[in-house]
DNA sequence: CTGTTAGCGCCTTCAC
DNA sequence: GTGAAGGCGCTAACAG
């Protein structure tokens, strides 16, 4: 086996089918594209020697007549994050029975590695994208996403490109819990979420400083974290606010990574729930329920937000043309034992 | 916009690109393809054109010229699982600086989505794979591997096809732990862990029992629990366990899902860790971590899985020939609190 | 119903 | 250093 091509051992091609089975190319070509015209005979013969050959028809030289690829893909921030596996997982139910592929890249938060990704699928004339930005200010990403020709939606974010996009209330589940802190008597609460340049960082302290404004508590910015998404950060604003000359008496992690990181910085300081500390988790309902106490915690279902995104795609797919559309799915807020009334000091 | 091709609006070829640039088609190509033969001033007007009009080389033609997509397929059984996010984050870690794009497929842990996977990774000309089967038994799959032709790394699993693999060590962390448990004094230890057609499923069993015997202890196969991996099944098994009429004073929850469904059925019976019960975990060290007590947890590096999983894929394909490479990576015992001398009673 | 043929966009000799 | 031309494997349009 010498001289092999830089794409491993040579596939059979059509004209080896068409060889084996005694056939021309093209009556290949319709078998294998399921065209009606073929004798039952001789499509008998020609499924025949696909088999016996292993045949698979090659992408690219369809891709190349047909400009489809049948492949959709699925730009994540963070492979290792439930949250965006759990949207390609309900996106994938819904694309799969429609014959299509999806595929999912995780940039590490990373917009350079996003603009590659976002080439990468021009290039490889992918069908239609998912795509859940890390930074919605990188100007880069937006113009490769309006330069890419084939339908997009959007996840959960803000940005100026002609696309359809699913976003989750922020605002009102924030809003929720606060106010049932706030009538629990606190009035020093600390929000860590996200940064302010993607869509969930700026509604969470919108919805934050709502509630408080409602009820007339003053607003104190050293309690308001929003920054990079991940357990580290987390943990050391956790940690900053607790420690702080005067801490909060409940404390909201909104967002999965930084719950994880938040909820290790409270056990690292020995503090205990909800005695001395209110908690609040988000996106993460399972570990909420197996801690001890269970974490009050602000939950969505993303894997229905991978099912609405596949579907917003599968219409533009099937040709449907239109201005973008938008569709704002809910949040629950399952209470549990983390919360109570502060301690008086 | 009308007339539009199935593929979206019509992408710059290289043709448009040239006329722009006022030079042949084959000069852009040369500048596309880094060539060194192209007078700089030539080489900049050609940039500029491309930019001008963002032209992306069309990745099926050039496929189909060189055989290449730089392009790798990881096969997932389950992407909301972080055990399997983490290998994909590790490889892509060794895959990108080297110009390839890793891209995940989720299965769903059926043999009949990975025969797809399969089989669209050779249509695509994937350069490479990485897989974890989730059937060890399912011969359409191991059979579809060896008509890939281009390089497959298998993770953990023992299947009859000529390509490296990358183990993880399951039986002696798990032989560790039973012998822990024996000496605190437990005599009945429940395990519940993966299918026996699968490596780690096997491999715990068989360590497991090993631990048993050399201390005499007689082999209760009701204790043992060897199916499917999911929270569904560690929670049903676990409570199966537990309500038994001789249940075990000891719980091996072997695998990040069974843990999890595993420690919400010990929630679910009020039972107490580790008065009433001990509890091991695997795979998930920062849950482990979270509750309390903190939990006793085999834990793996994944990431390193990955890494060393591209590696050898690498290798394979910068040309490297031979026979298959094994690699085998340690696990660790995390001892943590959730283990005790089983209550008298 | 089946065979033949013309490209799809690109890379790669081969001339110039 | 640059242009021209063939062909990768396939589909679709056209003959027969």
């Amino acid at each position: 086996m010498s001289g092999k091509l830089p794409g491993g051992r040579r596939q059979p091609t059509i004209h080896e089918v068409a060889a084996t089975a005694g056939v021309s190319i093209g009556t290949v070509s319709r078998v294998a594209s399921e065209s009606p015209r073929v004798a039952p005979e001789t499509r008998a013969r020609v499924l025949a020697a696909m088999a016996e050959l292993g045949y698979q028809p090659n992408a690219a030289a369809r891709a190349m007549r047909t400009n489809q690829t049948m492949t959709i893909g699925f730009l994540i921030p963070d492979m290792t994050n439930q949250v965006f596996a759990r949207v390609a997982q309900g996106a994938e139910t819904v694309l799969a029975p429609e014959g299509y592929m999806l595929f999912a890249f995780s940039s590490n938060r990373s917009p350079a590695r996003e603009i590659e990704f976002l080439q990468a699928a021009r290039q490889r004339q992918m069908d239609g994208l998912i795509v859940t930005l890390s930074d919605e200010t990188a100007t880069g990403t937006i113009e490769e996403i309006a330069r890419m020709g084939v339908p997009v939606v959007v996840l959960d974010r803000e940005i100026p490109v002609e696309a359809d996009v699913v976003y989750s209330e922020h605002m009102q589940p924030i809003e929720t819990v606060v106010e049932q802190l706030l009538q629990l008597g606190h009035r020093r609460i600390g929000l860590i979420t996200a940064s302010h340049n993607i869509r969930p960082g700026r509604d969470r302290v919108v919805g934050f400083k709502r509630a408080l404004a409602k009820a007339g508590v003053p607003i104190d910015e050293w309690l308001i974290r929003a920054r990079t998404q991940s357990a580290e950060r987390g943990m050391a604003e956790t940690h900053d606010l607790l420690t702080g000359p005067n801490p909060p008496t409940a404390i909201l992690a909104a967002g999965s990574d930084i719950f994880y990181g938040a909820l290790k910085a409270v056990r690292l300081l020995g503090l205990s729930i909800p005695d001395d500390i209110s908690f609040v988790g988000a996106d993460d309902a399972l570990l909420g329920e197996l801690v001890y106490p269970p974490i009050t915690v602000i939950d969505r279902d993303m894997v229905e937000v991978g099912r609405q995104a596949a579907g917003l795609l599968l219409d533009r797919l099937k040709g449907l043309d239109g201005p973008p559309r938008r569709i704002m799915l809910g949040s629950d807020v399952l209470l549990r034992g983390s919360i109570a009334a502060p301690k008086r000091r």
